[in-house]
DNA sequence: TGAGCTTGATAAAACGGTTTGTCAACGACG
DNA sequence: CGTCGTTGACAAACCGTTTTATCAAGCTCA
């Protein structure tokens, strides 16, 4: 229970040198002349106290923290996220970086003062982020220290940002249908007035022009995006005269409802329906039967490249403003087949 | 792109005033005697000049950084733990604390040092989590640290620790079955050897106990928890000439198998066949359909008690170390009704 | 022999706050 | 009129590092 807290100054003593000769050893400082008896020694007493330096000081004499920022609205710790946040955590770790916890809650102007006291000299930079992908408003508290928008475009656009490629998932998808020979495509979009809605859709209308497959907009309905909702649409276009062999969902959530309408209109996947949906959100995607094909939010590259950007511009505030737009790579499951000719 | 740094000398020099006077009137420090005008004076000075106290040198000072620590088995990002993360996020926000994030890789030689070196002095104490809820050994460095274990329990058993009660969220589960009347229910364990497994078989038994219910072997099959395999446990269940009339799964993975191994035997759910789940994953309880009545693990509630715990102890050292089981409330959706008769 | 390098090491000044101890001025009181 | 307590304010020490500037000693070379 004793705590004798061995400081830079206990080494210095137990080595017999200055305090400075210990600090100029420990971190290997090249243009410093320390004769290799007196390193030795003093790596030996470090050692041998287990001389730890105090991170905390030395950052006030940094003026650096190495210490980011993640502030979303909740978004950190949506279960959706989990693999963002895993992104930006290892890059982080890996530049040797830590990442702090923040959550905007409710009250906008009680967080406002929050924030940017927290703020204040405990992160040397901020990522700022959201549940999903959309336009943001960033806090103008966040002008003073290097920001970097995370699944989300600020809606000043001179902030660097990351966000999905939802258009380039949403061909990929539906070109995995085309390729496999279906010509009737249903897409079952959300009614959400977000970057992924139209994205998707341009994605499917893109691959569609692409196979000289006339886009028909009554194939496309529009829902939220949840479950229930996608039982229902899928239902009705699953319930026409002449049926679509595949479908395209605008997420996995979505494809589990389909799952279930198909179930319920007798017919089997991949057999008699294909199905792709768009998230990859493991639980669904994996646990339906048959595994469903889909598209991979790129939630840990993003995370990472959030964290490698903004790194780079706290170390150079003159770094260019990027604004990338990351793949989503298909996931090939089991939900797709040839359509019955 | 000015920044002239506002410090506390500034606004002592604003306000014609010691650094002294500024920084006791802006802590409010009680025994301190200061003049009603001069208070005015340094107040206005501060709130014109945006003074902001810099963090890491009060920090220095104080030699505290009231700041946690989550350690996790690459935990602390799985989708399961969100809503953990989330309660331990806002409690520390609650007592004015801020979370840091920490990820254990997989080398445990590079990571001994890493956390060590990281833990040394930026955070006064430790969240040690896992991914489920299991008995774990802490890492001996951890034991300078004021720490807590989350969602699992040390094998020493003299750290504070809090876990879920298994036993009495599937005693709540399993009397759910039985109020409606349910007599043969089958239980679809997991075969991991975890407290989960023993835990929820004894409350399934101890509800049916109550009941007068005599406790059937056969109706318990223990499988991998997950979609597919409780798709296969669940349908060799409910192909038997005397087939349960309610299934208790281990987790909401495994009534999602049961779920589609209903359908593909053509029953229907409810009125065919109550199931109850555990885990509540809405991304399953709420997309299946009919919902999924299950059992919650209070992720939220046990991410804020840690950090209650934790600040307590760092506070307080001697505070008595406390071991909780927190309630896993039932959540009831539509996938219950009494069994046909 | 002394001027000038080089080598090895250090004292002291930051970094930006908090806290302790001291002190001058002033009114009250004996 | 001295003494004492109170009020209001501040100087200086401290927290644990890093870094700059300085210095003594030894060596080389003219």
């Amino acid at each position: 229970m004793k705590k004798p807290k061995v400081k830079i100054r206990t080494v210095a003593e137990a080595a017999g040198v200055s305090v400075t000769t210990v600090s100029l050893v420990l971190n290997n400082v090249a243009s410093a002349r320390v004769g290799a008896d007196t390193r030795q020694r003093i790596h030996e007493a470090a050692e041998r106290l287990g001389y730890v330096p105090n991170e905390v000081a030395r950052q006030l004499r940094a003026q650096r923290t190495n210490t980011l920022g993640l502030l979303g609205d909740e978004v950190t710790t949506t279960p959706f996220a989990g693999r963002m946040v895993l992104g930006a955590q290892e890059a982080a770790s890996k530049h040797g970086w830590l990442l702090m916890l923040l959550n905007t809650g409710l009250d906008p102007e009680l967080e406002r003062k929050e924030i940017s006291a927290l703020l204040q000299s405990r992160v040397d930079g901020v990522l700022y982020t959201t549940m999903y992908h959309r336009v943001v408003r960033v806090p103008d508290q966040l002008r003073t220290v290097p920001t970097v928008v995370l699944d989300a475009e600020d809606d000043s656009a001179n902030l660097p940002s990351v966000v999905p490629d939802e258009e380039g998932g949403a061909y990929l998808a539906t070109k995995e249908l085309l390729d496999h020979g279906h010509r009737r495509i249903g897409f079952v979009n959300s009614n959400l007035d977000i970057p992924a809605t139209s994205g998707r859709l341009a994605g499917y209308q893109k691959a569609l022009r692409q196979a000289d497959v006339p886009f028909d907009p009554r194939l496309v309905v529009s829902t939220h995006p949840v479950s229930r909702e996608g039982y229902a649409a899928a239902s009705e276009l699953l319930s026409r005269r002449e049926r679509p062999s595949a479908l395209f969902c605008f997420n996995d959530r979505v494809a589990m409802g389909a799952y279930q309408a198909a179930s319920a209109l007798g017919l089997r996947i991949p057999a008699d329906l294909s199905v792709v949906g768009f998230d990859d959100q493991e639980e669904i995607s994996e646990g339906l039967l048959p595994g469903l094909t889909t598209v991979a939010l790129p939630h840990y590259a993003m995370g990472a490249w959030a964290v490698d950007a903004l790194i780079a511009r706290i170390l150079d505030p003159n770094a260019p403003v990027e604004r990338a737009v990351l793949p989503c790579p298909l996931v090939r499951r089991e939900s797709v087949a040839p359509p019955v000719s």
